[in-house]
Order: structure tokens, then C-alpha cells, then sequence
DNA sequence: TTCTAAGATAGGAATGGTTCTTATTGGCAG
DNA sequence: CTGCCAATAAGAACCATTCCTATCTTAGAA
């Protein structure tokens, strides 16, 4: 899905599910469709200023719990203690630094998922796999 | 390693980095040891209190985060804002329930670094490959 | 063993990220 | 166009985590 598609989706979903389409709404969803950089609510919220100059934090964070909770977007995993966001939807893994932070995307698709241990094909309903890598960047390492 | 070998582990650790061994420490890094549900700081804190009433949680936290700094231990990554923490250091893998947010281990072999691909091996230096599961634990399902 | 210096802890205050409260605004169905 | 109800802004509150500092403990020296 292209960026105009994910658009369109999003309205509609929001139709569906009864949410309004709201300029702050909108305004957060592109604005994460353009960061490839899985920002945080502090950094989105500083991209939003030109945009919304007026917007409070607390609606960037309802607004992303909204959007995750309606498969829009996703909260990324990390060990960090401040949330960060992301709005690709394709199942995708990730890189980080441990130096920078720094998350990098890729694909890679899963083996065979009777590569998996019995014990955890009977765990419970699987929804996603993923592969986290940890390491240090090449330009942290560089800079060393 | 079992648990004194652990134990002893930790002791030649602190010794060799110039760390006391105080009696929080220890009994921090042994109740870790014991616990196998990746407790957050506020439940390991109540796990000590019998042992050591007047602990501050402060010293828990500041413990972990050195423990962790010289890896004894791990920091899970999740995607709640508590950190929780566990003892075992093996390379394993976990699967993680939506639902009550239980974290299951599993052993897992890596298939191959070279089905990585290839933008990601030129990435940087790897220390670790993490697979984390997301999905509904049985109970769960059951009780719905 | 005793003494001492450096490191570690307890407790409370402070911080920072996130969520709640409330008055106001604005989307959208009728 | 109008009214209802969801959504927002602003600031207060909350909660996890970290800092501050006086006191205590460990480990090594005497």
C-alpha cells in the first residue's frame, strides 16, 4: 500500500470503527507515514509544530494508542523507556544500536514455522513473529 | 551453569570490576535467579522484603541497571513501560501474550546468519538475535 | 583484628514520560 | 443548519525511575 492508499484505509477503518476524522488524527498518521525513523511521541510532536502549532502531547499520545489499537500503526519494542512508533505495516524486523539507539528495518521472511519448538506451537494463537538484532551500527562503529 | 556456579560467577565478576559484594546485591541477583516470570522491578522489590525489610527500591533499580551493565543479567524487551528483568543468560527467545502480558522462554537454534539479508550483515556488528512471539496464550484463549 | 577510604545504601525529593480532568471545540448525522 | 457527542487543549496528576545526601558497609591496609 501506497501512501494514498493507507490514507484512504485509514479513513475508511476510522469510518467503520465509528472514530472521527479529525485534523490532529490525520495530521499524526501522515506525519508517522513519513518518519522512517520509528520517532518517539516527544519527536512526532515537534515534527506536528509547523502543522498544528496548537496541539497538546496528550492528544499525539491518544491519538497513537488509538491508531495501534486499531492496526494503523505499531508501538515498537524496545528496551528504552520512552514509546516509539512506527506506521509501516508490513510484517518487518528490526536492527538496533546499542550505541545510537538507531533502528533500522528489514525484511526477511521466517523459515518454517515447524522450525519452531513444539512446546511453543502449543503456547497459544500466534499473531507475529519477530526478529529483533542487537549489535552496533557500522557508523557507531566508525566513530569509536 | 547452575545456580552456584552462577553464584560464584557473580562474585569473581564484582571482584574482577571492582564491585562490592553487599548483601543486597547478592540477595537482589539470587532472587533474580529464582524468579522465572521476568518480574518487573516493583515485584522483585516485594519479593525482597522479607529478606531485606528495609531495601529502598531505589537500590533495586540502581542494582539491576548495574547487574545488567556487566551482563549478569538481562533487561526483556517488551512493549509496556515497566522494565522487567530476568536471570538467565542462555541465548533464548520469548513468546508474549497480548492478553495477561505473561512472557513464555523458548530455546530456539538461529538458522543461519547468511538467510539474513545481505543490508543487514553489512549493518554492523551483531551481539544478539532476539525472536520474540506475540500472540494469545492458551489460558487466555480458554477464558475468553 | 582494627582502622580507613571509597563505594553503596535508605529515604525522601525531584524528574520525566504518560495519562487524567474539565471546559471548550468541532465533526458529522439528521 | 443544528445539535449531539466525541475529540481536543491545557494544565494537573500520576507513576516509574533517578537523583541527592547523610549514613553505613565493604575490602584492603596497618
Amino acid at each position: 500500500m501506497n501512501t494514498e492508499e493507507r490514507l484512504r484505509n485509514f479513513k475508511e477503518i476510522c469510518r467503520k470503527v465509528g472514530l472521527k476524522i479529525t485534523h490532529q488524527r490525520l495530521e499524526i498518521f501522515k506525519e508517522l507515514l513519513n518518519s522512517h525513523d520509528h520517532p518517539t511521541v516527544e519527536k512526532l510532536y515537534h515534527r506536528l509544530q509547523p502543522k498544528l502549532p496548537t496541539i497538546s502531547i496528550d492528544t499525539v499520545y491518544r491519538t497513537l494508542t488509538t491508531l495501534e489499537k486499531h492496526d494503523l500503526i505499531v508501538r515498537v519494542e524496545t528496551e528504552e523507556s520512552q514509546a516509539r512508533f512506527e506506521g509501516r505495516m508490513e510484517e518487518h524486523h528490526h536492527a538496533i544500536c546499542k550505541k545510537c539507539g538507531g533502528i533500522t528495518d528489514f525484511y526477511w521472511e521466517f523459515p518454517d514455522e515447524a522450525s519452531l519448538p513444539a512446546e511453543i506451537l502449543n503456547w497459544g494463537q500466534l499473531v507475529k513473529k519477530s526478529l529483533t538484532l542487537h549489535g552496533i551500527c557500522e557508523q557507531c562503529i566508525q566513530e569509536e
